[in-house]
Order: structure tokens, then C-alpha cells, then sequence
DNA sequence: CGATCAGTTTATCAATCGATAAATAGAGGA
DNA sequence: TCCTCTATTTATCGATTGATAAACTGATCG
């Protein structure tokens, strides 16, 4: 029924971006094991031409890295935390509404997790980046918020850190529950507005080290 | 150097075991994707034995969930939670860290992944009863220790539910930052105590509906 | 309108992987 | 000690997969 599908003949630049976007969608549902001929199915072109355009296969995976967590990251977000003419909780409600809507996606979220299984560095290099643009930043304003000593001051201890990462992986965990587990979530923004409620009402007694 | 491994000749029974534990740990590090061959050389046996214990391969993922998923649930958790001569917070303390300390391995973590990722149903029905046998029993008696009306009386909301699993994955997600990211994560039950205290002291308020 | 350049396809290789059949060898019993 | 049973290995098949080389074709320019 279908037609064969006429070769069409695209610009270099064009064909490279449908082939990236395209990829980011395919190993993000099957995982980096996913192969370069259903790949091309997809995309309505034969196999050999993705080797035109990127020399092996990990230099397309590695490009899809790139596309989905490198050209996410809003430095917005960290002018945002620090913005004292609103109270903590109006900051955080507003930046994890925010970079839930970015990072909350079927590609962030199974990329992410397949990249981490297979044991490549980019989950740790990520990870250190959230930590010092955006950990930090919180612990430090919860401090001020709460009139305890800046970092500079008094070091930020490990039980800190992890009480933020709680907050963080309740959030990041609707995405997991929602693309990988594949369970229904919806009203995201209202859950995350839940769980920074109970994170504020529970987290000065941390805060004083009790 | 080493010689080159004289051909032992087990019982059946004996195969088997030695044949699903470290099947266990194999896809646990490699994926589903992992290689006969290469789980056969770490067995000290030659590939085609793996096919008179088990019909293909699936048949032995198959098993690998049974052992690991099945048999490590402990019905002895819910009554845990619901003993009312405790404290609540003490019972939740008992649990977390019970649990933690069943499900934070790096074959639970990683295969339950790896299964969420391949569309496997597991995942679901897992957290099916998850859901019925621990996260309805924790609301329950938290609506008990605020003196609220229960369950049959007035319907679990999402945002109930949702709180819990706030908890629950800020809690697992130790497991994903140390066995997926490869992050240090350590004194796990000071974390989930301190998990615990922020829940306990913060969730009142979800509680009454505010 | 024909030549040329490059985007695309066809054909194919070499390695890998799950699986099967036949040959081998270790252990217990008569 | 030898025989028999079966646990285990050797050899191999067919399908799949990443990758390469050569042939094809559509668009642009003179």
C-alpha cells in the first residue's frame, strides 16, 4: 500500500539533524543496544548512510549525550535559587517546577539511567554539576533562611547534602515511576509542590543537627 | 599460568545453583544483553551446558527474577508496621532499615532497572504489591497517629499515596546514586533515619489536606 | 541539455550470538 | 575392573550486527 518511500535527497545539515533527533527517540526506548538498521527504518533511509554522517556508532550515541543533557542545562536556574527578593520556598517551588518540565522526559530520564547502567562517566560529571550548581546554592539558602552559618563558615555536612538529595530524588523518581516503571503520574507540578512542603516543614530539624 | 581448569562434574542440583548465582550477578552487571559465552567462561563451563540446565535464554532471566525478586520479599513486614505497641516513627525506622537492607544490593537495584527499561511487566506487578502491602499500611496507621479517620471511612488520596512514595524513593535512590551512578553513598541508615525525621516532621501537613 | 559532484542505495564482509547435535569423559554400581 | 549412565565438551549452524566498498541517482551549473 505504502510506497516505496522515494529517495530523498536532503542537505547534510538537515539529514545530521533528523538523524540526531531521530536517534535521541530510538536509543532512549531501546537503550544503546538498539540497532543501526531499525534505526534507519525509522528514518526512512538504508543503514550505510548513518555512517556518512557519524564514522561509528558510539560517535552517534555520543552525540545523542550531548543533544539530551549538555543542551538542557538553563544557567537561568541558578540566578533563580539565589534571588533574595522572594522567599526559599516561591525559588524552589518555581526551579523544580521548572527543571522537572525539562528533565521529567521519556529521553532525559531513560538516557540518563541507560547511560548509568552501562557505566559510562557521563552520570557522574552530571551529577557533580547539580551538586555544585544547584545542591550547594539550596543548602546555602536554606541556611540563610534559617539564620545558621554560611558554608564559608561552617562546612557543609553529608547529612545536608542527603536531605536535599531526598527532595531531589522524590522528584526525579516521578520520572522514573512515570517512563521507566511505566506507571501513570500525572499533576506534576502539584507533587512536586507536595513534596517541597514536606521537605521545608521537615527539614529545619537538620538544619539544627538534631 | 593458571591451568586450565579440569572439568568438574557436578550434580544437577549443585549446577543449577552455581548456574543461577552467578546468572544473578551477570545480568545484574551487564543487562539482559549480556552474552552466553561470556556468563558460561565466568562459571568455568563450556556455553552449550547453560542450554541443558535451561531451554534459552530467556528461560534463565526468567529464573533470575523468581530468586531474586520473589524470594527476598519478607511478610514479616507488614506485620512490623502495624504493631501498635511501638511508635509509629519506630516501626517506620525498623522497616526502612530492613528493607533497605534487603532491596539496596547491587543486583536488586540494577536488575529492577534493567527490567523497568525493557517494558518486563515485573516492575509493575512488584509495585503492585508494594503498594497494597506496605504503602497502604503506612498511611493507614498515619492517619491513626494523627488521629484521622481511616482508610474505609475516607478514601486515600493521591497525594497521600504520593507522599509515601516521596519516602519510599528517596530511600531507594541511595541504591540507583551507588550501584547505577557509581556514587559513594554510605551510612545508609543514618540516611534513612534522617529521611525519616524530615518525612515524620513534614507530612503532618499533607496530612490535613493543606 | 549534458556533465559533475555528492547524497543515497545495493551488495557484502567479518565478527558475534543463541542454539543444536554429536563426541567425550567422569563417577558409581555390578 | 569394567560397564553404563549422564554431565560436559567440541564442533558447528543460521541469524544478526556493525561496518565498508562500489554502484546508483538526483540536483546544480555551465
Amino acid at each position: 500500500m505504502k510506497p516505496p518511500e522515494a529517495r530523498r535527497r536532503l542537505s547534510p545539515d538537515l539529514r545530521e539533524q533528523e538523524i540526531v533527533r531521530e536517534a535521541v527517540k530510538f536509543f532512549a526506548e531501546f537503550g544503546f543496544e538498539g540497532q543501526t538498521r531499525e534505526l534507519a527504518k525509522r528514518l526512512g533511509i538504508t543503514q550505510p548512510l548513518l555512517y556518512r554522517y557519524f564514522p561509528t556508532k558510539d560517535a552517534l550515541v555520543e552525540r545523542v549525550y550531548q543533544e539530551v543533557f549538555l543542551r538542557r542545562w538553563n544557567p537561568f536556574w541558578e540566578e533563580l535559587l539565589q534571588d533574595r527578593s522572594k522567599p526559599l520556598g516561591e525559588r524552589l517551588t518555581a526551579f523544580y517546577r521548572d527543571y522537572s518540565q525539562v528533565i521529567l522526559t521519556y529521553e532525559w530520564v531513560r538516557l540518563f539511567m541507560f547511560s548509568g547502567l552501562k557505566g559510562l562517566d557521563f552520570n557522574t560529571r552530571y551529577l557533580d554539576l547539580l551538586r555544585q550548581r544547584v545542591f550547594d546554592l539550596i543548602i546555602n539558602e536554606l541556611r540563610l533562611a534559617h539564620s545558621r552559618k554560611p558554608p564559608d563558615e561552617a562546612p557543609i555536612t553529608t547529612m545536608e547534602i542527603e536531605a536535599v538529595w531526598g527532595l531531589h530524588a522524590a522528584i526525579f523518581y516521578l520520572g522514573v515511576r512515570k517512563f521507566i516503571y511505566n506507571m501513570p503520574v500525572e499533576n506534576i507540578n502539584s507533587i512536586v509542590d507536595l513534596e517541597l512542603r514536606i521537605f521545608l516543614d521537615g527539614v529545619p530539624g537538620t538544619l539544627a543537627g538534631r
